[in-house]
DNA sequence: TTTGACCGTTGACTATAGTCCACGGTTTAT
DNA sequence: ATAAACCGTGGACTATAGTCAACGGTCAAA
């Protein structure tokens, strides 16, 4: 499909689209016409692009989506080294909450003198 | 004192200094010499720098700084926009505490699976 | 046929808080 | 006198996730 369908279908910008492309992001791009160079990209996209989405709203960044999807690519059943992705994700988040939570302790000490 | 001295008492870098005072976060500085271009530096902004430091504890931003610093300027008896400022901050720390959790939730409903 | 909708590429820009480099001038110590 | 240490300016670069505009080519419908 071309890159507006891919963006219909998926309600992620085209230019968006392109930037994620940049960034190997996505797989099965050809140019399949002569008379222009007008790109096509495969269906798989779609679930690709449902896949960032789906990892950005756990605050994975692009490159770590990259690493999954590259993964994902490479084995077939995988499933495995994603769980330990996630937790280490949420570790990280573990740590974020309790940083922000001495700043709000030492905030909350302020406004109260 | 000049930007050297300044960094030292600090203990920040020049570049940061100058970064700073493009960012017109500080103040009283002149360009006494005559015969070279090296600026003086008023004391007073060892304090201003302090501050900053302060203030960046608690995430806010150079900007922010900015507006604190300058009303701390315009008026001698300050305090009570302090206050509110530190007030806004911490609504927006516990907010961002909040979607954290949201999303550490989340990802726990995730790995447990 | 011509207009509007689409496509591709490139490059600049957003915000944040700096860091680092090059270039050239000055000051200080040896 | 000369080298090291200092100073100022300008610009590029870091990371993140896009967004926007310009320029030019192409496709579809009226």
């Amino acid at each position: 499909m071309k890159i507006g369908e891919l963006s219909k279908q998926t309600k992620v910008s085209r230019d968006t689209i392109r930037f994620y492309e940049n960034k190997d992001l996505l797989t099965d791009i050809s140019r399949p016409y002569e008379w222009n160079n007008y790109k096509d990209y495969g269906e798989n996209n779609v679930k690709r692009i449902q896949i960032i989405k789906y990892l950005q709203r756990f605050s994975f960044t692009l490159s770590e989506c990259k690493v999954l999807l590259d993964e994902r690519d490479a084995s077939p059943n995988n499933c495995v080294d994603k769980n330990s992705a996630f937790k280490k994700k949420l570790e990280l988040i573990e740590k974020q909450i309790s940083e922000l939570k001495q700043t709000r302790d030492a905030l909350i000490a302020l406004v109260e003198e």
